[in-house]
RNA sequence: CGGGCUGUAGUGUAACGGUAGCACGAGACGUUUGGGACGUUUUAGUCCGGGUUCAAAUCCCGGCAGCCCGACCA
């Protein structure tokens, strides 16, 4: 690799990845924190972000068949305390609304946490009949969890997502969702984020409160800790049986449907700025780059040469413009060179093409990786074809940085010494035969502050004999991930 | 929600209880421009609410917000 050119004010990562990953919120124009504790004014460049992963999942959900809608943002507390696990999972963080119009409210109503209760609600009268089934809603839209400890993007008192809700005949027909929706999350993070996951099942107390089981994308963010990126739940009868979803199957027999719900939030976008950036800022895949190339012009002091770069740059901007790149130029001129390489720098644009007078003399291009800092020349006839190919590159090699990554903070155990030696000196994933007893959890993390992430779908079949569980000893049938978690 | 630290122009900082200063930024003009230029000039601030005091950015109390450490979570 080329040298990093570390950035005026910004924390190196290595040095403290806590203060760089604020630093790099501010300071790419991602986000600024509100006024109100925990909550985000996203900026362009970060919503940008976000209206990219809308436009990849939407494309991919319409195409299963889910339909968008929208649910109120208000569910009245009476409504909201019928599911008895999810009420207890969610009214510590709930935000609710007493007084409206200038009077107190006869009936509170909170701000939904998420809405499994007014779409279950719903779902009762909409579904009559086998035929109806299955029904594939989701909703993009804001919600609120009043969170103790805030962390712009990963956690914040309200955020963006969208969540996914459906009814289907049977578990076998729920769970083909499940699995579809995880995969979309997978698919996402590998191909658009180039992030490598870890996909999985969720231990009984990790779930969803109210789910029967619930499978996450769980992200290795570089200094070894979990972000739990996504999250697919099969809720069974749950809620259905709460509120009386039922149907008339062929021969006319009363059943109860299944339900999955599945959400990815804006908290994906501080993985991606975790995983990728560096001591010069953000570095953003191709694939969802608002912008994957800058063309620079400079100039020197020679005003006729300034018009002359501007033809230039104009000239590259349309054959890129033509080849499908989303290219931006900058010819502002009245700043100075390093200022304006800097700012993309820490924008993120994955690729700068220098366009001066010796290029112009070369018909040539300097284009310039941000991931790697390589600079090479090339010819502005090859551009249309080159500049796509590298952006592909680039793209692969993110992807393979962030598999490396994860695979270099992720370590298997067999032993409690080795366990606690590893989780106290270095902070990484740990895979371990666990004996999935909820209290031996609980005391694994009370030891070490870290919790199961997952069972590994590709492990889930794969069942283990005479293995005892890393912790108590216990016969355990599978190797689970452990991590500390953001 | 508990513990610790913090809060001064847009940003970063300084000021013993006694004139709120500096740098960057932003605006104007001029000179500059192949990795964060310079001069002249203009601009703008003590988080909010109480209290102590002749006098509060400074001390005290409360609130709000940020960061870190716990408990909780997408």
């Amino acid at each position: 690799m080329s040298k990093v050119f570390g950035k005026k004010g910004l924390t190196k990562k290595s040095e403290n990845i806590s203060d760089w990953y604020h630093d790099v919120v501010l300071r790419a124009g991602l986000a600024e924190y509100a006024d109100v504790k925990g909550c985000m004014i996203i900026k362009p460049h970060g919503y940008a972000l976000w209206e990219k992963t809308q436009s990849v999942l939407d494309g991919w959900f319409k195409e299963d068949g889910v339909q968008n809608c929208y649910f109120p943002v208000f569910i009245p507390m009476s409504a909201f305390q019928k599911e008895k696990e999810h009420v207890e999972g969610f009214s510590p963080e709930l935000a609710v609304v007493t007084h409206a119009g200038g009077e107190e409210l006869a009936e509170p109503l909170a701000v939904r946490p998420t809405s499994e209760i007014v779409i279950t609600q719903k779902f009762s009268d909409w579904v009559q009949s086998h035929r109806d089934l299955p029904m594939k809603l989701n909703q993009w839209c804001n919600i609120v969890r009043w969170e103790k400890r805030t962390y712009p993007f990963l956690r914040t008192s309200e955020f963006l997502w969208q969540e996914g809700h459906t009814v289907h005949a049977d578990k076998k027909d729920a769970m083909v969702m499940v699995m579809t929706a995880l995969e979309w999350y997978s698919k996402f993070y590998r191909g658009y984020f180039a992030i490598a996951p870890y996909v999985g099942l969720k231990s009984q107390s990790e779930k969803f409160a109210g789910a029967e089981d619930t499978y996450s994308v769980e992200i290795v963010v570089p200094d070894g800790k979990a972000l739990q990126s996504a999250t697919s739940h099969y809720l069974a009868d749950h809620f259905t049986k709460v509120f009386n979803v039922e149907y008339l199957d062929e021969e006319g027999n009363k059943k109860l449907a299944h339900q999955t719900s599945w959400g990815l939030s804006t908290r994906a976008i501080g993985g991606l700025i975790f995983v990728h950036g560096d001591d010069s800022g953000l570095v953003l895949p191709p694939a969802v780059a608002p912008q994957q190339v800058v063309i620079i012009g400079i100039a020197g002091k020679d005003q006729e040469m300034e018009e002359k770069v501007a033809t230039y740059v104009g000239h590259i901007h349309k054959i890129l413009k033509d080849a499908g790149v989303r290219v931006v130029s900058d010819i502002d001129f009245r700043k100075t060179l390093g200022f304006r390489i800097n700012d993309w720098e820490l924008k993120g644009v994955p690729l700068r093409i220098e366009v001066g007078g010796k290029e112009l003399e070369a018909q040539n291009t300097t284009l310039v990786r941000r991931d790697t800092f390589a600079k090479h020349q090339t010819n502005t006839d090859l551009l249309s074809l080159e500049v796509p190919a590298l952006l592909e590159i680039i793209q692969k090699d993110l992807y393979k940085k962030s598999e490396q990554s994860r695979n270099d903070l992720t370590t298997e155990v067999s032993t409690w010494d080795e366990f606690k030696s590893v989780m106290t000196d270095k902070k990484m994933f740990i895979r371990a035969p666990w004996c999935e007893d909820a209290s031996c959890e609980a005391t694994i993390k009370e030891e070490t502050k870290a919790g199961t992430r997952c069972l590994e779908l590709d492990r889930i079949q794969e069942v283990l004999s005479d293995t005892p569980c890393v912790h108590c000893g216990k016969p355990a049938l599978h190797k689970w991930l452990f991590a500390q978690s953001y």
